[in-house]
DNA sequence: CTGTTAGCGCTTTCAC
DNA sequence: GTGAAAGCGCTAACAG
């Protein structure tokens, strides 16, 4: 069997707990006993027993994150930028690809301190929504009331891009979005379009609502090349459900040759840094990645040392303008 | 606190120890008891503590995976066979996107049963290799000899398919693939197709060859798309790395109108279903996902009970001819 | 069959 | 400062 603190004291001619308390950098001990305590266990390739730590301490230092099955540039970019905090915070992510369900019932077998649920897909969570012992924080939308939820208001800012348009003189509006699925997140998005719209008097007729079949690049280039194809019907303003349908339509615009923002203005949902590393920087609405990242780490952490948090943490897009939208020539 | 094996036996009027038999369903508990017992556990809402459990019996039933940071399909699905299998056998796989040594570290901590390395990227692992206390395997190339590896046979897999449009009668072959990084295992894959072509005396010119920036489909198609536009030059069959760049090529097929196989054999890397739900059935090389998903559950199952397994478990890749190739016309 | 007794490896009082 | 003792929640001999 491995080495323990045993081992070490036996070794070191000191009592076990002097080794704990060595090993935890305590100020009880010498500075003397501790260096020699130290280089002892070195010597034995003493490796620490975390689940025996934890099971005094009940803590594991460790997040579990419920992953949805399908990947998206924002979403990894958002698990990254959340697991880099954590880190700061001598947190360890660790990631499920199992349904909801089983991969909560996984992180409470091993005991993580708090449990991210992203159920970007098919908005299961919400009606199921399994017991859990450890705390759990929901990304997604905040209209249940059984789990702490972020939402970023995916509505709100796709009103946003419509305002911002409108307000440069475009009426012609198209969106180009993934509302093929029942997932919440994007249809709360399409909402978001038809009711602006329709608040400035504008019918959504039925081509200046793009369905893609997911979020996808291919998606985004096949649909916008269909949308843009037709001259006389060309819409003056597009508005990409995310960053990845944003990088399909510049494809096809660059294909056409059309001028951004002269013949076409494009803003995008997704506040991330990559959108003003595009060929066009692209003006984008959303809340800030950066933003979101620090909210749900700071409620995680918040979770992790059993503190209360609020029940909805409600965070407020913002409109970002960029080269690729101007005034209706 | 929560509720513990104490406080039910305390509740039901036995002792703990006959509780914790009764909820492992051991035969030395009667019937009766133990429905009691487990009668009461469930009214108290007992939640087993498997840290304590881990604790005693060294076991987690936790398998970690350290998961490359881009996303391919074929890997996807690798993970999600084993996960499925895995699951059989009643173990959680649990993923982690951080580097792979703090990776590995971090499973060491919450003491996995083992650890499975897929370093797809940069081929970092080999050269670093970092201690891992947990049994680990790593599924790559088996040029080295630090732990025991799962090797697909990439290189061999793309000599499989030269041969395969050779015999078709084909000479100008052009391969497509990601050669741009420094992954070790798209290297493999470029060195078998010159080799092959090599020793059938056939020199691989620069336009034989296309890198694509990355795996994944616009890559395939945008690449595909310039190495087919060309009449004159255009080869009579392909060779594509990977499922993803075979899409992309497909979409380039299908916009330049050219009849597969009549104009063009198309052969991939990649022997998993997916490949023959394309447009045309592809035909494909490479180790069947289901085989390479069976063999590393296995490998993984016995290090997790702590025993030896081979150092060097090499797959043999497979030809399946579908209707993508024919002979030269 | 059921209960008693030891631990698993570690942290944390509390004496010395 | 250091060590002895208790206990985290559970499993696994060992008695009865």
């Amino acid at each position: 069997m491995s080495v323990t603190i045993k081992d070490v004291a036996k070794q070191a001619g000191v009592s076990f707990s002097t080794v704990s308390k060595a090993l935890r950098n305590s100020p009880l001990v010498t500075e003397k006993t501790k260096k020699k305590i130290l280089n002892v266990a070195k010597e034995m390739g003493y490796q620490p027993n975390n689940l025996a730590r934890s099971l005094v301490s009940k803590k594991m230092w460790t997040i579990g994150v419920v992953w949805p099955s399908v990947e998206r540039v924002t979403l990894s970019a958002l698990i990254t930028q959340i697991n880099i905090r954590l880190e700061k915070y001598s947190y360890t992510t660790l990631l499920s690809i199992n349904k909801v369900e089983s991969a909560i019932e996984a992180f409470n077998r091993i005991q993580v301190d708090a449990i991210l649920v992203f159920d970007d897909l098919e908005g299961t969570f919400i009606n199921t929504a399994p017991i859990s012992n450890v705390p759990l924080l929901y990304y997604g939308i905040s209209d249940h009331q059984i789990y702490p939820t972020v939402d970023a208001n995916r509505g709100k800012a796709i009103s946003l891009a419509v305002e911002h348009l409108i307000h440069l003189g475009h009426e012609h509006i198209t969106y180009i979005g993934d509302v093929s699925t029942k997932d919440p997140l994007q249809e709360q998005k399409v909402e978001g379009f038809i009711k602006t719209m329709n608040s400035f008097g504008i019918t959504v007729k039925d081509h200046m609502l793009i369905r893609t079949n997911n979020m996808d690049l291919y998606s985004g280039y096949s649909s916008a090349k269909k949308a843009l194809l037709n001259e006389s019907e060309r819409p003056t303003a597009v508005i990409c459900g995310s960053y990845d349908i944003t990088r399909g339509l510049l494809r096809a615009v660059n294909e056409l040759n059309i001028n951004i923002p002269d013949e076409l203005s494009i803003i995008s949902y997704d506040h991330i840094p990559q959108m003003a590393e595009l060929n066009i920087p692209v003006t984008a609405v959303g809340v800030p990645l950066m933003t979101i990242a620090d909210y749900i780490t700071k409620q995680l952490l918040l979770l992790s040392e059993k503190k209360e948090i609020p029940n909805v943490i409600s965070l407020d897009p913002e409109l970002i303008i960029r080269s690729s939208t101007s005034n209706k020539r």
